[in-house]
DNA sequence: TAGTGGTCTAGACCACTGC
DNA sequence: CAGTGGTCTAGACCACTAA
């Protein structure tokens, strides 16, 4: 784990550098860190990969111009505090029913399993962002009403009470118009642009824990990402 | 570049292998390949980071389940491949003009510099994805018609005829409807949902090359990524 | 020409999974 | 226990940039 504490440590060299300054030559940090030039370039490829510096190839390595956040996609609670905003949450609806086709097909198990059904209106800065519609098999979290998720991160419930580590999954990502119901929770006309999400998460045994699927206020939610450098496009 | 053609050999096994049917172990394929164990990972970095492989720690590295595919972002024609879909152009306009205001901020360039302004109807296999319109500061590619970018990849234009490597860039991802206009062209109705993406790229060197936008039917097109694990989500 | 990042090698030890 | 991926080392040569 020696280049993640590298990563650190250069996390914080680049903060105190300004937009286009240079970082010291990968051999150099070699030498000075007491790690290798591989084990350096692996962890200076983590500040590349999230945008933090730019190689030039017979140049250096430098701070990047702009500190290009959002790329990737973890809970928006997560994702809201990363954009400078205050994340919350507000229970409009909770029941448990049958997985039927769909959600049976969506968390893998049979039809007639019960599944915790909660609707949730995401506030940013407490107005609005989205509105969420979460599905967790009922037996993963035995006791766990609508109240609990008010205000609350999901993911913090199923680790610290559940102990479910979620290891990783799957989004899509479409683009969609808002119907009647969503407009009049979200505060926004009918027909108004807006993102679809739905997101299946697993925990680290495989299981398929949760399936989210969500609408984004168009209006209010963009998605800035870095372009890595375009491939030889033949 | 040899982990390159290790990476396109790899493809092309696992595309003959089913989902969840590993790949030989990683010191086997630096033995039969004849490259170091290091330079085989970072083949199978690549595989893994596209989404086609998937590592087990202590097992083996496997045939992901699904080969979601499309996470970051490159040119049109190279997403399209990736897809499994052929991509096409067809020019609908193409002119010179000043870049006023906007375009003088967008492309870091004064206001009165001519932009080379081309408007393009992007095709998956045939029929109509996306409308595209592309600015060009025009002294960058002197000569540059319509015409040439019927059918071909301006990334590849760019290079071959102009020496232009481009290094990387910015994009933001926007939720719409299509216009009138925009709705003709792509053969959806009035105010369907679609994606609107704006892209800067720049060249090595740090220059803006291009400004694009991009009006992507919502039918047709939609985004799938992997997840990572969810952070430490306090 | 000297310095940089990009790649590659041939080893090594570790943590983990499965038998 | 043997086999796997995860990490790390101490070198090496290359292509490229800038003086």
């Amino acid at each position: 784990m020696k280049y993640l504490r590298l990563r650190d440590h250069l996390l914080e060299v680049v903060d105190g550098l300004a937009p286009g300054d240079p970082l010291p030559p990968e051999r150099t940090l070699a030498a000075t860190l007491g790690a290798s030039r591989m084990t350096v370039r692996k962890a200076v490829d983590e500040l590349v990969t999230i945008g933090h510096v730019v190689r030039r190839p017979g140049v250096g390595t430098f701070v990047a111009a702009k500190h290009s956040q959002g790329l990737a996609v973890t809970s928006f609670s997560e994702d809201m505090r990363a954009r400078g905003i205050a994340p919350g949450a507000r229970t409009l609806a909770a029941d448990t029913v049958a997985a039927g086709p769909s959600l049976s097909r969506r968390l893998e198990v049979s039809p007639a399993v019960p599944v915790l059904r909660v609707r949730r209106l995401r506030l940013a800065d407490g107005s609005p962002m989205a509105i969420e519609h979460l599905h967790v098999p009922a037996d993963l979290v035995p006791g766990l009403t609508g109240e609990d998720l008010t205000g609350a991160s999901f993911y913090a419930l199923l680790r610290e009470r559940y102990g479910v580590r979620l290891a990783g999954g799957e989004q899509v990502l479409e683009a969609t118009v808002t119907d009647e119901e969503e407009s009049g929770h979200l505060g926004v006309p009918l027909h108004s642009p807006a993102f679809l999400f739905e997101r299946t998460t697993r925990s680290a045994e495989g299981r398929a824990v949760e399936f989210v699927r969500s609408v984004y206020r168009g209006d209010r939610y963009r998605i800035v990402s870095p372009i890595t450098a375009p491939r030889r496009g033949a």
